[in-house]
Order: C-alpha cells, then sequence, then structure tokens
DNA sequence: CACTATACGGAACAATGTTCCGCTTAAGCA
DNA sequence: TGCTTAAGCGGAACATTGTTCCGTATAGTG
C-alpha cells in the first residue's frame, strides 16, 4: 500500500517517453558523441524537444542519466577488485577500467573539462560516486606501502580522466600516459 | 630593392587592422577566455567581423596567431635551460613554464583537446614548434641516465597540456598531477 | 463519460561561427 | 593631381544549437 502522499500517478506515455529518451540517447551518444544535438536525441526518441527538456532540465542532465548505470557499476567494481586482489594491483585495474569507461564515451572527457557551465552536473556526478571508491582504493594501496599517500582522489580521478580521451588500444592495455602517471605514484 | 614579383602592395588600411584584430584578440582572450565570440573581437578592434574572417579564415587560426610569439619563446627556452641547467633540472623547469602557459590562457587546454575540427591549427602549432624542444629536452634528461626513454614526447605534450588547465598556484610551483607524472618518468 | 492536471510537439528565441556581397578606398599610373 | 581598379571593408544574412513557451492532446480520476 503506497502512501497517499501523491496526488495523482505519473503518467504512463511520461514514463515511456523518459525511456525512449534514455534509450535514443545511449544510442546516439555511442554514434555522435556527448555533445550530439537534442533535436537529433528527440528525434532518435520520436518525441519533441519539448519533451526531452521536461524530463531533463539541460544537456548534462540527460547525460548524467545515461551513464549513472555504468558509473555505479565501476565504482562498485572497486570494492570487489579490493576482495579480490593485492591494492595496488586492484588499484591498477580499476583505473584501467575507468580510463576505458571514459576513454569509450566519445567527447565525455571533453566535456568534463570543458568548464562549460552547461555540464556542471557531470563532474558532480564523477566525484560523487567514483571519488569514495578511488579513496578506499588509494587507502588500501597506501596502508600497504605501494603508494604515496599524499595525493588527493578527487584530482586524481579528475588527472585520469583529463588523460584518457584517447581511444583504448585493441589489447586492453592501459593508455600509457595514465601508466606514467601511476608510476609516479608507486613508492619504489 | 624588392623584387618585382608583389603585383601590388598590401594595403596601408589593412595591415593595420590586422595589428587591431591581434591586439584585440589577445585583450579578449585574456578577459573572456579563447572562447570569445568572434563578434566581440571584431568589436573591440573596432572593425567588422568580416574582416576577421578576411584575415583568419577561422578562430582557430586566430587563436594560432594570437599565440604564436608565446609559442616560439617557450620552445627557444628549452635551448637556454638545458644550457644553463642540469638536463633534469631543464626538463623540470621547462614543463613548468609550459605548464603555466597554458593555464594561464582561459581555455586554450579545453580548446585544444576539444577535437572540434575548428581547433585543428592548434594542436599542428603545439607540436610543430614545442615538440622538437621537448626532445631535445627528454633526450638530454635520458642520456643523462635521469628518465626512461621510451616516452612519446609528443604525448608527453599533449598529457602535460591536458593537466594544464588548472590556474597555477600563486608561487608558481608546478601543478601536483603533472609533477606525479614527472615522477613517473624520472628513473630512481 | 466528463474534467483537469499532466505531458506533448514543435515553433520561436537567442547566441555564435561563418559566408556573401554591394560599397569604399588605397595604390598604381598618367 | 585626378582616374581606374582591385583589395579590403562592414555588417546583414545564413546555418546550427541549446533552451523556452504555449496552444493542443490525453491519461487518470471520480
Amino acid at each position: 500500500m503506497t502512501a497517499s502522499t501523491g496526488p495523482r500517478k505519473v503518467r504512463a506515455d511520461a514514463r515511456q517517453n523518459l525511456d525512449a529518451l534514455l534509450t535514443a540517447a545511449r544510442t546516439v551518444f555511442a554514434r555522435s558523441g556527448v555533445d550530439a544535438p537534442a533535436r537529433e536525441i528527440a528525434a532518435e526518441a520520436g518525441v519533441g524537444v519539448g519533451t526531452l527538456y521536461r524530463h531533463f532540465p539541460n544537456r548534462a542532465e540527460l547525460v548524467a542519466a545515461v551513464f549513472t548505470t555504468e558509473i555505479d557499476a565501476t565504482a562498485a567494481a572497486a570494492a570487489e577488485l579490493l576482495a579480490s586482489h593485492p591494492p595496488k594491483d586492484a588499484l591498477d585495474l580499476w583505473i584501467t577500467r575507468f580510463t576505458r569507461f571514459v576513454a569509450t564515451k566519445q567527447g565525455l572527457s571533453a566535456a568534463l573539462r570543458s568548464g562549460d557551465p552547461a555540464y556542471d552536473a557531470l563532474p558532480a556526478l564523477l566525484t560523487g560516486t567514483l571519488g569514495p571508491a578511488l579513496t578506499a582504493l588509494l587507502d588500501a594501496a597506501a596502508a600497504a606501502g605501494d603508494i604515496r599517500n599524499d595525493v588527493d582522489p578527487l584530482e586524481l580521478l579528475q588527472a585520469v580522466g583529463d588523460l584518457s580521451h584517447r581511444a583504448p588500444s585493441p589489447d586492453g592495455s592501459p593508455n600509457p600516459m595514465v601508466r606514467l602517471l601511476l608510476d609516479g605514484l608507486r613508492i619504489r
């Protein structure tokens, strides 16, 4: 028995359109990058732009909504990796995964650092859910004496994002510059 | 006696307008960032947009023209630093200088990696003149056994640019993430 | 089945990069 | 010095985009 608070039920067509928009956005982002025109997404969803903006106050919110699931999964992976690998390996593996996530989303990296207020929601999403995950990894590796402990997780997260625009190499090996950055972290 | 090849001399007002545009662009870029509207730059120069586009085929060319001097100076600094410092120090100092240059130009870093074809001229300018400078520094430091020698200078240049968007700290100390990257380079 | 709040579509608006073109004027020449 | 003419100019006009607005359609509710 749901509370009697709701004045009305959400319209069925509204829910459908919302789903259609998310699906369309996923498709279009993959095809044309995160900067794809709103009209293109609306068209792909078979919906007017007005409907798009009714469901998402602006592009950034839509982008955020589309990637939330994947970001949450990435965050969750940190704990799993930590449970099944030595701290340093867990950190490396997780960073590689994060790198691949960013590199895979055309234009995400650029959007993240664009400074364009239209994309304000993205950094918040990333730091909010990935920040704690990375912090856990860094703490564990630092406790094991593998890496220095004077690095701000959020800064590192941002930095790795900055370096992750190149398409990932087919063999799955991480971006060489990210590797360099991680080497800088290591205590030798 | 100049050659008789020139069908006509460049008009005096054209040359003046070009100077005015460069000056105006420098001013506006400093005030509003590299993404400032073309109209704003034209207005600041007291000139129509048509004139702007007559002198520069697109925004990127204008941006490139404005920064060429400074970029050339930065490239030249490499040789000087190499002559007056141990290789490793020269490298550090130069990177710091480059970092400050990028960080100082609002939006330059974003423009560089935007992938927007409108800015294609910028990476070419940077890699073209700064690439050789950095190569010389890396070669010297590698020869001295200070750093690994398996790093692509252009990739490193790009990476440092990617990490240099934050405003430089007032004390002139380099970006911590750039520092980390350089630590990764070092042979310990 | 009627009523109404919700949601919709898409025209309209604003900002921006870039192109076009009729008018102006500096250079070259007599 | 005055003419001719091509170089150069200004800014309106066009195309693309993000976002807002509003008259119309309709799902939920009683």
